[in-house]
DNA sequence: CAGTATTCGTTGCAATTGCTACGATGTCAA
DNA sequence: TTGACATCGTAGCAATTGCAACGAATACTG
């Protein structure tokens, strides 16, 4: 019956932010990826990659995408080279500097964001809308605190 | 110069829900990973699963892990089975129902727990702490609202 | 009780990921 | 100019992941 003093401090992971950030992340990503993912036939990185591109100007190297999208260089690399070999966008050697390579959404790109975009403009609106305005600044003001540096 | 017309309506991923819960929940998961994975070499989740055991009862089959954690079950059979490997918890069959496999923690797992959980509440006071209580409370109700059913 | 369906946990396989090293290009200083 | 150093993007390799199929055990149905 005796399993040892009780040593361990009470503990509870369904309270635990870390724990609760990741499941809501995880949860809202797959809901927006059944919009994409049945659809399209994309995969979260490759969404972001091209969200980046649409929100962007047109000359877009893989270190510039690096930098907006959170995701490391090498996944950025590799999710480019699938979106190209899937016709979505061109990767060209820059002009200027031979080390940068640019990406460019291709029309068959453009058309599937053009399609894209609004359902995941839709998607945040009904998120919104569940929050209500004044949820949905509580949450704004706490992920741009989260987004803030520490240390 | 022409792109073609700007068929796209903009777009600002920095804005978007689904995004900056993903970054904030790999951010603060990293955050917190420094405390176990260069201290006790453990990963997500495994420190889900121990997590759980420590906040459950003593009877707890992968199923139940599975249901708690939110993780799947494949992946909470291995995590387990390479927490077993490390001598942190032991895997039996249940005598009542010989499909079950209960995981209980050793007591390597418990004096690990032990030093671990402290650290994580002391995380989680930090991040309360940065966020002030009004932020706090906002927080918590939005990913309420999130986790609550939807459709 | 026999036969079927369901649940539980694990594993094989293919795809993805993370880390690291690498080649190619560009920058800077003497 | 030349040589050391930094940056950019890619690729090799090992580890992890996701999916689906499987065997074992139990529950259900007639």
């Amino acid at each position: 019956m005796d399993d040892g003093p009780d040593d361990l401090p009470p503990f509870d992971l369904g309270t635990f932010l870390p724990y609760r950030l990741a499941v809501a992340a995880k949860r809202s990503s797959e809901d927006l990826a059944r919009l994409y993912r049945d659809r399209f036939g994309l995969t979260v990185p490759e969404w972001r990659v091209l969200a980046h591109l649409a929100g962007a100007g047109p000359d877009i190297s893989v270190r510039d995408v690096e930098a907006g999208i959170q995701l490391e260089r090498y996944e950025v690399s590799r999710t480019a080279a699938r979106l190209a070999a899937k016709g979505l966008l061109e990767k060209t050697a820059s002009p200027a500097d031979r080390r940068l390579v640019v990406l460019r959404l291709t029309p068959a790109g453009r058309a599937l964001l053009a399609e894209l975009l609004p359902l995941a403009q839709a998607y945040q609106a009904r998120i919104e809308a569940r929050l209500g305005a004044a949820g949905y600044q509580g949450l704004d003001a706490a992920l741009r605190a989260l987004e803030a540096e520490e240390d």
